[in-house]
DNA sequence: TCTCGTTGTTTCTATGCCGATACAACGACG
DNA sequence: CGTCGTTGTATCGGCATAGAAACAACGAGA
C-alpha cells in the first residue's frame, strides 16, 4: 500500500512554537514591507497577524522592525534575528524533506547482541551494527539511501581503518540514473534489495550496471532500528 | 540562541491523513480490547473515537475487527493491517526524530558549478559536492553528524573506488563518548568544525583522540543544501 | 431467552481559532 | 500643521473540532 508521507516542522521556544504559518507571515511582511500588506495578500486579518508577531517576538526576540509615518504611512521589515531564524527554519525543513524524499530500505532483523543503544542486528542481508532503542528484540532497521556508500570489492580495505562498520557484498541489480544522481539497488542476497543514491559520476567511475559486483558500506550510527514486538 | 526542534508525522492515504493522535487511538483500542475503553483511558469521546476509525478505513482498509455480544460485550482488536500501518507509522517518525536528536554541520558556501540538482560549493572546509535546490547562489549546507565517515589518513584511497565524493583532511578536536556512540568533532581549516557521530569501538579502532590526524568523508548525495540569497 | 457491555448513530453544546470590523494612536512627509 | 496609511487594540461573530449525553442495535454467553 501506498503512502504520502507529510511532515510539518516546527522551531520552539519557551511555549512559543515557530511554524510553517508563522514563516509564511514573516516572510510575506519581508515582500511587502509591511504586516498590513501581508496579512491582506495571505487572506488573513491584520489584526491576528499582528497579534501572532508580537507573541513570537515574546519568545524569539524583536523580529520585525516597525515604522510609522511618512509617505506610506510606515512599514515594516524583517530584523537580522529574524532572517537567521527563518534560515534555521529551512534548514530543519530541508533536512525533514530529505526524509521524506529519499529511498530507503527496510531491513527485518532480530538482536543477538547489544552494547548501549548499539545493537547487533542479525538480518537477511547479514549482521549488522545499528542504533536501537533498548527494550527490543525483533526490530526493523530503516537506512537511508544517501547514507550507503558503494565501492568497488577489490579496494575494500580491511574495514579496520574506518568508521564505516557495516560492510555488505552484492551486485547491482538496477541503476535509475536521473539528471545528476542515479538511485542503484543492489542485490545483498536477502529477500530485500538495498538502495544507495550515488552521484551519476560515481555510476561512471564504479562502472556501475547490472551484475557489477560492489561493495556497499553503510554507518551503524546512520541505521536506525525500530522494535516490532 | 536554542530552539527545540519539532515535527509532526503523517501517513497519507487519499484525503485522510493518520496522524500522531490516529496511532495512540489505535494503539490504546489495542491495549485495552475495545475502543469504548481506549476513548475512556484516552479521556477523548467514544463517538468521536469510533467516528474517526471509520474515517481511517474508508482509506486505509479495514483497521478495527469489532466483535459484538458475549460476556464482555464484545470488543476490538487491530487487523494485521493496522499493524503494518502502525509499523510504517513508528519508522517514519523514527527517522523524523534521528533528523532531530542527530548533531549537524551547517557550513556556508558559494555554488560555483552546477549539474542539475549536484552542485559543487566552495566552503570555509574546502570544495564539497553537494544536492542543491537549483537557483541559489549563496548557500547553506547541512550535514548530518550519522553521515560523516571518518578514516584513518595512510588509509585513503584515491577516492575513484568509493562512491563517497568528499573528502576532507582534518584533526580531531573533541571527542565526546556516549554509552556506545561518540560525538566527534573535526577541525578541517575552516570557521567551523565537522561533527561526525561513530560507535564507540571506532573510537579505538581508529584511536580517535584529540589530535590525531583523520581523513572525513561524506556522500555528496547526503549534503544538502538551502539558499540563502 | 435474557443479560450485558459493547458498537453504532444522532444531537446538543463548549471551546478555541481566526476573520471582520471598528477605532484610537502614531509620526514622517509634504 | 494637516494628511495618510500604517501600527496597535478591542470586540463580535463564524466555523470547525470534539466532548457529552442519550439511545438503538447487536449478539455471544450464561
Amino acid at each position: 500500500m501506498e503512502f504520502s508521507t507529510e511532515f510539518d516542522a516546527r522551531l520552539g521556544r519557551g511555549d512559543v512554537t515557530l511554524a510553517e504559518r508563522d514563516v509564511e507571515l514573516l516572510r510575506t511582511v519581508d515582500d511587502h514591507g509591511s504586516i498590513n500588506a501581508a496579512a491582506t495578500a495571505l487572506g488573513r486579518s491584520y489584526s491576528r497577524a499582528q497579534q501572532r508577531i508580537v507573541e513570537l517576538e515574546e519568545a524569539f526576540g524583536e523580529l520585525v522592525e516597525r515604522t510609522r509615518g511618512g509617505a506610506g504611512g510606515g512599514g515594516s521589515r524583517l530584523t537580522d534575528r529574524a532572517e537567521r531564524l527563518l534560515s534555521r527554519y529551512d534548514r530543519l525543513r530541508a533536512e525533514f524533506s530529505g526524509v521524506v524524499e529519499t529511498a530507503e530500505t527496510a531491513l527485518s532483523g532480530r538482536v543477538v547482541d547489544r552494547e548501549g543503544e548499539l545493537a547487533t542486528v542479525e538480518t537477511t542481508a547479514g549482521t549488522v551494527r545499528a542504533l536501537v532503542p533498548e527494550g527490543g528484540e525483533a526490530v526493523r532497521l530503516t537506512l537511508r539511501a544517501d547514507a550507503v556508500t558503494l565501492q568497488s570489492p577489490s579496494e575494500s580495505p580491511d574495514g579496520d581503518r574506518t568508521s564505516a562498520r557495516n560492510r555488505v557484498r552484492g551486485t547491482v541489480l538496477t541503476v535509475d540514473a536521473g539528471e545528476s544522481v542515479a538511485l542503484v539497488t543492489v542485490d545483498v542476497g536477502g529477500d530485500v534489495s538495498l538502495s544507495a543514491l550515488v552521484t551519476a559520476a560515481s555510476v561512471e567511475k564504479l562502472n556501475l550496471h547490472r551484475g557489477t559486483p560492489v561493495v556497499a558500506s553503510f554507518k551503524a550510527t546512520a541505521t536506525r532500528g525500530v522494535r516490532t514486538d
